[in-house]
RNA sequence: GCCGGGAUGGCGGAAUUGGUAGACGCACACGACUCAAAAUCGUGCGGAGUAAUCCAUGAGAGUUCGAUUCUCUCUCCCGGCACCA
C-alpha cells in the first residue's frame, strides 16, 4: 500500500469536490434545513493565521455531521471588506482599496480553500460589491423612511489619529495613573470630543426589544449578561424638586432624600434651594462630579442613609443622613401566628463593650436558654442614647458608660413573643456604647434573678447563638461605614410609614412624579468620514432639504479617486470629488449636492446572514420564499469580541426589517457560540507587529490539512483560549498515519460484525462522538476516536464495519483522508454523502463489569462480576479476595457501601 | 469595588446526579529494528521510598463510608462592568 501523501489527495479531493458541488446548499428539499454560520472575515493583508480557521473548522464539523444526518446544509461564507485598515494601505502604498480588496480576498481564499471547509462557495458575496451595497443603502432608505436614522449635531468620539468617529461601542476605557482615558479601539490614541452633524440610527427605540428578545435565544449567559449591560435598562421616576426634576430609581426612599446633587457646568442652579415635595423642606443643590450630564436628567435626589455616594458626599460636606428604609427580619423559629395580638415598640439594643479587655458584654438569662446583649423599650420622649444609657444602669449597673454611636438606622423584626403570647413588631435601634470604667452599683433584686452577665472576647461572638434575630446585622454595622442600600420597611415617611420599597416605590411615584424607563445604550452613531464606505444614498437639495436617491437609482456606487486621504477638518475625502458631489435633486430636479459620508464598517455586516440565501437577487435583498426557509441561523459561532458590536447591531437591522415585512423572524440567531482564541507560544495575541504570526499555509505545507483541523479540533476546548504549539501536531499527524495503516488488516476480513467484545467499545465510541461534536467537545470527540482506533490496532483482524465506522465518525474533522480511505474501500460515492453512525442503547455495556473495593474509601482492589450481581454476593466476593483480607485483618467490619457495577466500599474499625 | 469563569504531572488537557484522579496527546527515558540515523514498534513516565506503603487536583477548614466534584474562608489568574442615581 502507498504511503499517506496530504498534498496529493488534499488538492484531488479538494477539486473533485469543487466539480460534484456536493456541498451546495440547495434551496428547495424535503430534507430539513440547517443553516451553519460564522463570522464572515475582514480580508486584511496580512493574510489568515493559524486562529481564523479555528471557528471554521469547528462548525465545519458540525455542518459535515449534520448532512450525513440527513440535512439540506446552508453554510456560506464571504467578506466583510470595508473599512479603515484597507484604507489606510491604500493610502500608504498608493493602490486602490477596490484592488487592495480584491488582492486580500483572493489570498483569503486560497488559504481557505486549501483547508477543505465544507463552505458553499457558489454563494461567497463582498460587502463592496456594489450589487451588494445597493441594499445595505436600500436598508438605509428604510430605516430614514421610518425616521429611525437622523441627522444630529452631537459629541462624538473623535480620534484625530484615524481622523474618524467612533461609536461609543468602538471607545474603550483604559485605566491610567490620572484615571480612565478613553481611548480609539482600533489604534489607542486617546478620543477627543468633537461636535458633528452625524447621521444616527435610532437603536434606542429598539432597546426593550433587544432586551426582551434575549429570553428567547440560545446564547451563552456571558453574552446576554454583556449585551443586558450594554442596554442598560433601569426603571424609575422623575421627580420635580421645584424646577429641578430628577430621575432616581428608588422614588421609596424620598423621605430621605436632604439635598438634590445636580452635574458639574449647571452653574445656574448651585447655592439655591429647592423643596423635596415629599416633605416640604426646603434642601439645597450642590454640584458634583458624581452625577453625569448624559443620564436621567442630569440631577438626583441625594439620600444619604441609603446611596453610598450620597452617603460619602454627605459625609464629606455635613448634610444630614435620614434613615427612611429599613431591613425587615423575621425570626424563622417564632414566626407571627394567626390570631394573636400584634404589639409594636421602638427598642434598643446596646452592644457594651469594654474597651480594656476587648469584650463584649452579654446577658445569660437564667430561665430561658436566651443570651442577649443590653435591650429594652424606648420610652416616651426618650432618644435612642439615653435609653441606651438607662438600660445598661438597670440591667447591668455600670455607672460610667459612652455612647460610641448609633448602628446606622433602625431594624424591623417581626416575631412571636412565646412568654407573652403576642406578636410583636420591634423597631430595634443598634447602639455601641463603651465602658468608661468598670464602676457598677448594685442591680435590683428583680433583675439580677433574671440572668447573669458574661463578657465575651469580640473575635469570639457568634451571632446565631445570640436570641436577636437582627444581632449579625448589628455586629456587622460596628466595622461598616455606609448607607443600607437594600430593600425594607419605610419608616419616617408620613402616609407611607410601614410599605415595603416595592410597594411604596409605586404609591410614591404616583403621588410626586411619573414612572419612566431610562436606558444607558445611545443611538448609534453610522456617519463616517472616510472613502472605503457605503455612500449614504442621500442628496442636500437647497431647496427640499434632504432627499433620498430613489430606489431604481441605487446603488449609489463610490466614485474612483486619486487621492484618499481622511481631512483634518473632519469632512470626507468625497467633498473634493466635485463631478460625484454635484448631482440633481431627485425631487425637484434643481442643483444638489451628494451626502459625502460613508457608512461604518458595522453596516454590511448586520444583514450579511440574509444575502446568503439568495446572493444573487437584484429584486430584493433576498427572495422572500427563501428567507422563509432558511431563516433563522440555526448556530452562529463568533468571538467574543463582537458581542455588543455586531451581534447588537445585526439583532438590531434585523428585527427592524422584520417590523417592515422583509424578514419572517424577529430574532435572527437560533442559537450563539462562541471560540476561543489561539495565541502564540508565549501566551501573546498573534500579530503581524509583535512578528508571532503562524501562517496555516506552512503547517498544510509540513503536514497537511488534515493534521491541521485535527490539531486544532483536538488542542483543547474550543471555547477556551490556548496556545499554539508546533511540536504537539506531530500526535494528530501520527494519528491519521495510524488510520491510514489500519486498512491494510481490513482487506482480508470479509467477516460482518464486530466481536461481541468489541461491540460494547464501537457503540459506546459513536455516541460519545456524537455527543461530544453536539456540546463543542472537539477535543474528548478526537480522543475519543484515539481510544477507538489504538484497540482496533491490537487486533489481528479488523471488520470492514467497525473500519467503515472509524471513518465515518472521523470524516468531519479530517474530510481527505477519509474520502480517500473510503473510496479505496470500493466505495464509488463520497463519503461525506454517507449516513452517521446511530448506535444502539442495548449494546453499551457489557455482561461482567469491573468492581472496584475500598476499605475505608481507600481503593484496595477489585473484582469481576455479572452486572447484575446481588449486592450481597459482590460484598462476599470483595471480603473473600485476598488484597482485601490483609487490609481487613481481625477488625470489626460495621458497615458495607455497594453502588451497582461500580464499587463496594467496607468501613471497619 | 461589583458580576461571571478558572487554578489538576515537564506541557496541552481528561474525569463532576460525589465512587479506581491524571483518559487522549506532546515532550522525555530505555529497549527492538538499523552499519548508523530517521521513521516505526514495545516499555516506562505525578512526588517520596529498595519495597510494603505514604503523600498529591491553588491554600485552609467542613459535610460524607468516600470529595478534583458539595459548603464556607482565603490567595492568584482571565473576562466583563465600573461613580448610570
Amino acid at each position: 500500500m502507498h504511503e499517506y501523501n496530504p498534498k496529493k489527495i488534499e488538492s484531488k479531493w479538494q477539486q473533485e469536490w469543487k466539480k460534484s458541488g456536493i456541498y451546495q446548499a440547495e434551496d428547495s428539499s424535503r430534507k430539513p434545513k440547517y443553516y451553519a454560520l460564522i463570522e464572515f472575515p475582514y480580508p486584511s493583508g496580512d493574510g489568515l493565521h493559524v486562529g481564523h480557521p479555528r471557528p471554521y473548522i469547528g462548525l465545519d464539523v458540525i455542518s459535515r455531521k449534520r448532512r450525513m444526518e440527513g440535512y439540506n446544509v446552508l453554510y456560506p461564507i464571504g467578506w466583510d471588506a470595508f473599512g479603515l485598515p484597507t484604507e489606510n494601505y491604500a493610502i500608504k502604498t498608493g493602490k486602490n482599496p477596490r484592488q487592495v480588496t480584491k488582492e486580500n480576498t483572493n489570498t483569503f481564499r486560497r488559504q481557505i480553500q486549501s483547508l477543505g471547509i465544507s463552505f458553499d462557495w457558489s454563494r461567497e458575496i463582498n460587502t463592496t460589491d456594489p450589487k451588494y451595497y445597493k441594499w445595505t443603502q436600500w436598508i438605509f432608505l428604510k430605516f430614514l423612511e421610518k425616521g429611525l436614522a437622523y441627522k444630529a449635531k452631537v459629541a462624538i468620539n473623535w480620534c484625530p489619529s484615524c481622523k474618524i468617529g467612533l461609536a461609543n461601542e468602538e471607545v474603550l476605557t483604559h485605566s491610567t495613573s490620572s484615571g480612565q482615558a478613553a481611548v480609539c479601539e482600533r489604534c489607542g490614541t486617546p478620543v477627543e470630543q468633537k461636535e458633528k452633524e452625524q447621521w444616527m440610527l435610532a437603536i434606542t427605540k429598539y432597546a426593550d426589544k433587544l432586551l426582551s428578545g434575549l429570553d428567547e435565544v440560545d446564547y451563552p449567559e456571558r453574552v446576554k449578561v454583556q449585551q443586558r449591560n450594554w442596554i442598560g435598562k433601569s426603571e424609575g421616576a422623575l421627580i420635580k424638586f421645584d424646577d429641578v426634576e430628577v430621575f432616581t430609581t428608588r422614588p421609596d426612599t424620598i423621605f430621605g432624600a436632604t439635598f438634590v446633587v445636580v452635574a458639574g457646568k449647571e452653574d445656574k442652579f448651585t447655592g439655591r434651594y429647592v423643596t423635596n415635595p415629599a416633605t416640604n423642606e426646603e434642601i439645597p443643590i450642590w454640584e458634583a462630579e458624581y452625577v453625569y450630564g448624559d443620564y436621567g436628567t442630569g440631577a438626583i435626589m441625594a439620600v444619604p442613609a441609603h446611596d453610598e455616594r450620597d452617603y460619602e458626599f454627605a459625609k464629606k460636606h455635613d448634610l444630614p443622613i435620614r434613615h427612611v428604609i429599613i431591613p425587615k427580619l423575621t425570626d424563622p423559629s417564632n414566626p407571627h401566628q394567626e390570631g394573636k395580638e400584634t404589639i409594636f415598640r421602638n427598642a434598643v439594643i446596646v452592644i457594651v463593650r469594654n474597651p480594656k479587655t476587648n469584650e463584649i458584654l452579654t446577658l445569660k438569662w437564667k430561665k430561658l436558654p436566651w443570651t442577649t446583649f443590653v435591650m429594652g423599650g424606648i420610652e416616651e420622649g426618650e432618644t435612642p442614647e439615653e435609653a441606651a444609657i438607662r438600660e445598661i444602669k438597670e440591667e447591668t449597673g455600670y455607672k460610667n458608660v459612652k455612647i460610641i454611636k448609633l448602628l446606622g438606622g433602625p431594624v424591623h423584626n417581626e416575631f412571636f413573643a412565646t412568654h407573652k403570647d403576642e406578636n410583636r413588631i420591634a423597631h430595634t435601634q443598634g447602639v455601641l456604647a463603651e465602658l468608661i470604667d468598670e464602676e457598677r452599683d448594685e442591680v435590683s433584686e428583680e433583675e439580677k434573678y433574671k440572668y447573669e452577665l458574661v463578657w465575651i472576647p469580640d473575635s469570639e461572638i457568634a451571632p446565631e447563638e445570640l436570641k436577636h434575630t437582627e444581632a449579625g446585622e448589628l455586629l456587622n454595622r460596628i466595622n461598616l461605614d455606609s448607607a443600607y442600600t437594600g430593600e425594607g420597611i419605610l419608616i419616617n415617611s408620613d402616609g407611607f410609614d410601614g410599605l415595603e420599597s416595592e410597594e411604596a416605590r409605586e404609591k410614591i411615584t404616583e403621588k410626586f412624579g411619573k414612572k419612566v424607563i431610562k436606558y444607558k445604550l445611545r443611538d448609534w452613531i453610522f456617519s463616517r468620514q472616510r472613502y472605503w464606505g457605503e455612500p449614504i444614498p442621500v442628496v442636500h437639495c437647497d431647496e427640499c432639504g434632504i432627499v433620498p436617491i430613489p430606489e431604481k437609482d441605487l446603488p449609489v456606487t463610490l466614485p474612483e479617486v486619486e487621492n484618499y486621504q481622511p481631512t483634518d477638518t473632519g469632512e470626507s475625502p468625497l467633498v473634493n470629488i466635485t463631478d460625484w458631489v454635484n448631482t440633481t435633486c431627485p425631487k425637484c430636479g434643481g442643483e444638489a449636492k451628494r451626502e459625502t459620508d460613508v457608512m461604518p464598517n458595522w453596516a454590511g455586516s448586520s444583514w450579511y446572514f440574509l444575502r446568503y440565501t439568495d446572493p444573487e437577487n437584484d429584486q430584493a435583498l433576498a427572495d422572500k420564499k427563501k428567507l422563509e426557509y432558511w431563516i433563522p441561523v440555526d448556530w452562529y459561532n463568533g468571538g467574543m469580541e463582537h458581542t455588543v458590536l455586531h451581534l447588537l447591531y445585526s439583532r438590531f437591522w434585523n428585527k427592524f426589517l422584520y417590523d417592515i415585512g422583509v424578514v419572517p423572524v424577529d430574532e435572527p440567531y437560533k442559537k450563539r457560540t462562541s471560540h476561543g482564541l489561539i495565541l502564540a507560544e508565549g501566551g501573546e495575541k498573534m500579530s503581524k507587529s509583535k512578528g508571532n504570526v503562524i501562517n496555516p499555509d506552512s503547517i498544510v505545507e509540513r503536514f497537511g490539512a488534515d493534521t491541521l483541523r485535527l490539531y486544532e479540533m483536538f488542542m483543547g476546548p474550543f471555547e477556551q483560549a490556548i496556545e499554539w504549539n508546533d511540536s504537539s501536531l506531530a500526535g494528530p499527524r501520527r494519528f491519521l498515519e495510524r488510520v491510514w495503516r489500519l486498512r491494510g488488516r481490513t482487506s482480508n476480513a470479509d467477516s460482518r460484525g464486530p466481536t461481541s467484545g468489541s461491540e460494547v467499545l464501537i457503540h459506546s465510541t459513536i455516541k460519545k462522538v456524537s455527543e461530544d461534536i453536539e456540546a463543542l467537545g472537539f477535543n474528548t470527540a478526537v480522543s475519543t476516536l484515539m481510544i477507538f482506533a489504538n484497540d482496533l490496532e491490537k487486533r489481528e483482524k479488523i471488520s470492514k464495519e467497525e473500519y467503515e465506522t472509524l471513518l465515518k465518525l472521523l470524516a468531519p474533522f479530517a474530510p481527505h483522508i477519509m474520502e480517500e480511505l473510503w473510496r479505496e474501500l470500493g466505495h464509488l460515492d463520497s463519503i461525506h454523502k454517507e449516513k452517521w453512525p446511530e448506535y444502539d442503547e442495548t449494546k453499551l455495556v457489557s455482561e461482567n463489569v469491573t468492581i472496584v473495593v475500598q476499605v475505608n474509601g481507600k481503593v484496595r482492589g477489585s473484582l469481576t462480576a455479572p452486572r447484575d450481581v446481588e449486592e450481597s454476593a459482590a460484598v462476599k466476593n470483595a471480603l473473600d479476595l485476598p488484597e482485601i483480607k490483609k487490609w481487613l485483618g481481625d477488625k470489626n467490619v460495621e458497615k458495607s457501601i455497594y453502588v451497582p457495577r461500580k464499587l463496594v466500599n467496607i468501613v471497619v474499625s
